[in-house]
DNA sequence: CCCTATTTTTAGATCAGTCTAATAAATTTG
DNA sequence: CAAATTTATTAGACTGATCTAAAAATAGGG
């Protein structure tokens, strides 16, 4: 009964980078306009149009001409899906053959595409379920149900004691910058001062003593929990049950999607 | 000095696969021609003749019309690159992610093209720089050497005591009816009589008592290594430092290609 | 050496994904 | 609100990889 209703329908690559953007925008909150989905593929406009028609066609996501995409249930399962993927593979790259948190992301992003579904079980199970990957942005689950990210963007945070969640940006240099001042998951700072007229943030990592400047823009790619005030580099975190950059903090509320 | 005399000369993982065929081809000693290139990689002849053409063109191959194909240097050193990261990958999802034999090798023809260099020589350390893939075949290493495979084919092996070598062989119901009756590298077996008239083999492995009946055209890719004879199922192999199908007889005589 | 069968190449098309340049719609602004 | 600016679509073209059908070359058998 109900055979055929769950149809393989496979896609190119090209396909799954295209519905994977269209998620990344709707994830923030923006609308996923020709010109936005063409600037993060670095292809030109026109490209899109064609491929969002042929997406709304293949019923993947709607598409209003003049307005934008938006992805079906269809289409956003299949782009929690890669993004499952994509998030696995850095972890495993990550843990198993020891590529830097600055490497991953380069080579997760053509491996999505290539590995088998056999493959992504036998990380998953190898690195024991992560939650997170390298950059602490949450994996999803073999179901596609995906951890509520209740965290706070640095650019947005006021004066006070944090814990680095997350960072959304995947420029080596800037990765390679963030860790040589000793910015990565997990690590508890300090939030000194912002300066005004989006000048830089001050800040004191709890590891190196040095303060670091970090300009208004590069702050928004982080993202923090707030620690009950203490002085800073002396509260532990949350839970963290384990090594790395795995913060761990369980999937209280998880919700669909 | 003599700067860009190696340029990067990146090319598609089609024509990655043309290259490995075409190796292939010449590796058992036959004519690369149009219709054989088509047949291993089942596409139209036509198609074929077209890419030869283009891959003549671009200095990777010899193409004489009516004729064939043959790799050029540079052709042939590429196609070696990818028969490593085949074998090494191969080597990899077995040991390391626990794939059975007959599934290491669809996964690895596609992720040969995905993977990072810097992915290939994290396995390969991963894997203590293995000298065999798991059908028993011989891993070029990172300078594009190949071991001299100085096997018999046990096609044309007499009655007598030999020890499985490599098995060429990708198709996975014939491998898991290898491992089934218990035919693997490194087994030890008596081939005990050949039927005439291209009649089968009679075959007994150390292991399992029962004598396996092997069609003669199965028996073309199965490559064995005679041993000194004595009774069967009790001389130990030559060396075999480790677990699994490494028979690890090192590299004596290794020559260019 | 001719005729037939096989192999190979040529010709012409298709499909996915991309581009640039031209046009058109939507939005912002004086 | 009309003009200017920005954003998006249309039109036309290209590349790489593939196909089918027709034509041509080669190889074998008498
Ligand atoms: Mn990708
Ligand atoms: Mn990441
Ligand atoms: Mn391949
Ligand atoms: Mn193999």
């Amino acid at each position: 009964m109900a055979a055929d209703s769950q149809k393989k329908a496979t896609v190119s690559s090209t396909v799954e980078d295209y519905l994977k953007v269209v998620l990344k925008i709707e994830d923030m909150k923006q609308r996923a306009s020709t010109s936005r989905v063409a600037r993060h593929l670095d292809v030109a406009d026109a490209t899109v149009t064609d491929m969002l028609r042929k997406l709304k066609k293949v019923g993947l996501l709607e598409y209003k001409p003049y307005y934008g995409a938006t992805l079906t249930r269809k289409g956003r399962q299949m782009a929690v899906r890669i993004l499952r993927r994509h998030r696995l593979l850095e972890m495993f790259l990550h843990q198993v053959l020891g590529y830097g948190w600055e490497q991953v992301h380069q080579e997760a992003e053509r491996l999505e595409h290539a590995v088998s579904d056999l493959f992504i079980s036998r990380i998953d199970a190898l690195l024991d379920f992560p939650a997170q990957d390298p950059h602490g942005e949450a994996i999803p689950d073999a179901r596609g149900f995906r951890q509520v990210e209740d965290d706070l963007c640095l650019s947005e945070a006021e004066p006070g004691s944090y814990s680095v969640r997350k960072v959304t940006n995947s420029d080596p240099e800037f990765l390679a910058y963030l860790d040589k001042v000793g910015l990565r998951p997990a690590t508890r700072l300090s939030l000194q001062e912002k300066a005004p007229f989006q000048g830089p943030l001050k800040l004191l990592p709890e590891s190196g003593r040095e303060p670091v400047y970090l300009g208004l823009e590069a702050s928004r790619s982080i993202f923090v929990l707030p620690l009950k005030d203490r002085p800073p580099a002396s509260a532990p975190l949350p839970e963290g049950r384990a090594s790395q950059g795995s913060v761990g903090r369980p999937g209280r509320g998880a919700g669909k999607e």
